[in-house]
RNA sequence: GCGGAAGUAGCUCAUCCGGUAGAGCGACAGCCUUCCAAGCUGUAGGUGGCGGGUUCGAGUCCCGUCUUCCGCUCCA
């Protein structure tokens, strides 16, 4: 693996030239922050997931898979917390080109007058004699009634402008309050501007009927709202867990690094449902069983790495990320979060159906905690190329670039190639490609000198190739080339697919 | 979003002070045949990111715009 910015763009150059990743849109300029996968990464892609897919859902009797659509109910998002969270309206200070939350300043602002009045307050009772509210409740000071009454005055202009999403006036306040930038202290205020985290769009055809919905900044919610439905129907007893893969949209205001952080990517979760009070167990068990799923990849230590995190978000009561080294640092691949009963009671709360689980072990019947394993895909994606894209220089002399994929992974098992077109062996390399491609992806290339189309082979991090001679034709064995070592070994034609599949098995990693 | 840099063939780049674009590699077709890229012949491929302006004339100067990269900012 390679080190650095210019490891990167070698990377990216890399995934482009050989088909992995492409610019959305390309011919018109492209589409910012999306991409798109090509003939080689979305057969990489599509490894990953089933790779992950299968030691989730195939390889535990617990959990189960659902696929969820993008759409759903616009009150799934308020219940969640992303309508209030993802809801920013921002400014920027024109002198110290800091951002802000427009609504925090004024929330701020408005908190330094109620600091004055406390402050006011506590004087009167200190003088009085009294109790803070008695002395409160008197309001014996002017100031402090004026104060009271030019903060409830902001209040409700501040509610109605962002009620009515009015931002002009939103900034009006902030100009008329004389709020400064804490940096440069200067009043030089952009236009506030709505920042919605969330992509929306209209259900219904007709316009005045037509729903605001949104595209789904998180998979997990899909998972929520089902619970009960796989519960029901799959009767499946707590612990256990439901896994699923789809795509999620955020409208990032940056988005950058090619595809680690673009607007439209794809997850790969499990949440796991747990009896309350045993959350931080299963957290930590998931930490391990996650850390060796990516370990079992076989990549070389050092990469991965845990990162415990300090402040948690409104639905968490323990955190951890899975980070690896990118070539532009460690970076969070992979989410662990305990999020308690958050989710599910939320949705009890705003649908108003029961989301409870009768426990038969303890007779008790409680909204179960979940402890979530979320990993980017794309990210996953960006980690196995980067990881992978090795330049080797050989005893000769000569250069080459290696994908070196784990092979289960890789977009073709094996390439086969005749030594030569002519003399038979390309009918015969077609006979060996035809009783092989049922079985794994493979391809197959006649053009060119031999070495060169290894070389190819390499770059896309094909393991086997299977060659053809003329000593095929004498005694039916062909050489099989490992990508890796470049070593070769002659084997009967009828093992190589013994042979092929034993070495790409999950089983065997 | 702000500041800086860049965009010419699939890739890497050239084209001097403005005079209607060129190479290597790659691709494709054919020849040759030698198990680790770069043998021979031929062919295709560019309204110079896009739009506008200045000029007799713009890849070249100016403005806008899109995209990318670097830094900042943002990222429950």
């Amino acid at each position: 693996m390679l080190k650095g910015d210019d490891a990167f763009k070698k990377i990216i150059a890399h995934a482009k030239e050989y088909g992995f990743i492409f610019q959305s849109s390309e011919i018109y300029d492209g589409l910012s922050a999306v991409y798109d996968y090509g003939q080689n990464g979305s057969a990489l892609k599509n490894n990953i997931k089933e790779y992950w897919w299968k030691s989730m859902v195939q390889f535990h009797e617990n959990i189960v898979g659902i696929d969820a659509a993008i759409f759903m109910h616009p009150t799934v998002w308020k219940a969640s917390g992303h309508v209030d969270a993802f809801n920013d309206p921002l400014i920027d200070n024109k002198d110290s080109k800091k951002r802000y939350r427009a609504d925090v300043l004024i929330e701020d602002h408005m908190a330094k007058l109620e600091d004055k009045i406390n402050k006011e307050v506590e004087k009167a009772s200190k003088r009085f004699g009294e109790t803070f509210d008695e002395a409160m409740f008197r309001k014996t000071n002017p100031r402090v009634v004026a104060n009271q009454e030019k903060i409830e005055a902001i209040r409700l202009r501040f509610v109605e402008a962002l009620e009515n999403n009015n931002l002009e006036d939103v900034k009006k306040l902030i100009e008329d309050l004389e709020i400064v930038c804490p940096v440069s202290g200067s009043r030089n205020w952009t236009d506030v501007r709505q920042f919605n985290l969330m992509f929306s769009t209209q259900m219904g055809s007709v316009t005045e009927d037509a729903n605001q919905i949104y595209l789904r900044p998180e998979t997990a919610q899909g998972i929520f709202v089902n619970y009960l439905n796989v519960q029901k129907t799959g009767r499946m007893k707590i612990p256990f867990g439901i896994a699923q893969i789809g795509k999620a949209f955020r409208n990032e205001i940056v988005a950058r690094q090619f595809i680690f952080r673009m607007r439209e990517f794809e997850q790969m979760e499990m949440q796991f449902f747990i009896r309350p009070g045993e959350e931080l167990k299963w957290y930590e068990y998931w930490k391990e069983e996650r850390m060796k799923w990516h370990t079992s990849l076989g990549m070389p230590n050092g990469l991965y790495r845990f990162h415990d995190h300090d402040k948690l978000a409104h639905y968490a009561n323990a955190a951890a990320d899975i980070e690896f080294a990118f070539p532009f640092g460690f970076k969070e691949l992979e989410g662990i979060h305990s999020r308690t009963d958050f989710d599910l009671s939320a949705h009890q709360k705003f649908s108003g159906k029961k989301l409870q689980y009768f426990d038969p072990e303890t007779n008790e019947s409680y909204v179960p905690y979940v402890v979530e394993s979320s990993i980017g895909l794309d990210r996953m994606f960006l980690a196995i190329l980067s990881q992978s894209y090795v330049e080797e220089t050989l005893e000769d002399g000569s250069e080459r670039v290696v994908l070196n994929l784990p092979p289960m992974l890789a977009p073709i098992k094996a390439a086969i190639l005749p030594l030569m077109k002519k003399d038979g062996l390309a009918e015969k390399a077609r006979e060996v490609m035809d009783n092989l491609k049922y079985d794994f992806m493979c391809s197959y290339e006649e053009k060119d000198a031999i070495g060169r189309r290894y070389r190819r082979q390499d770059a896309i991090g094909t393991p086997y190739c299977i060659t053809i001679d003329h000593q095929t034709l004498e005694d039916n064995t062909v050489t099989i080339r490992e990508r890796d070592t470049m070593q070769q070994e002659r084997i009967h034609v009828d093992e190589v697919k013994r042979v092929v599949l034993e070495r790409i098995s999950f089983k065997n990693r």
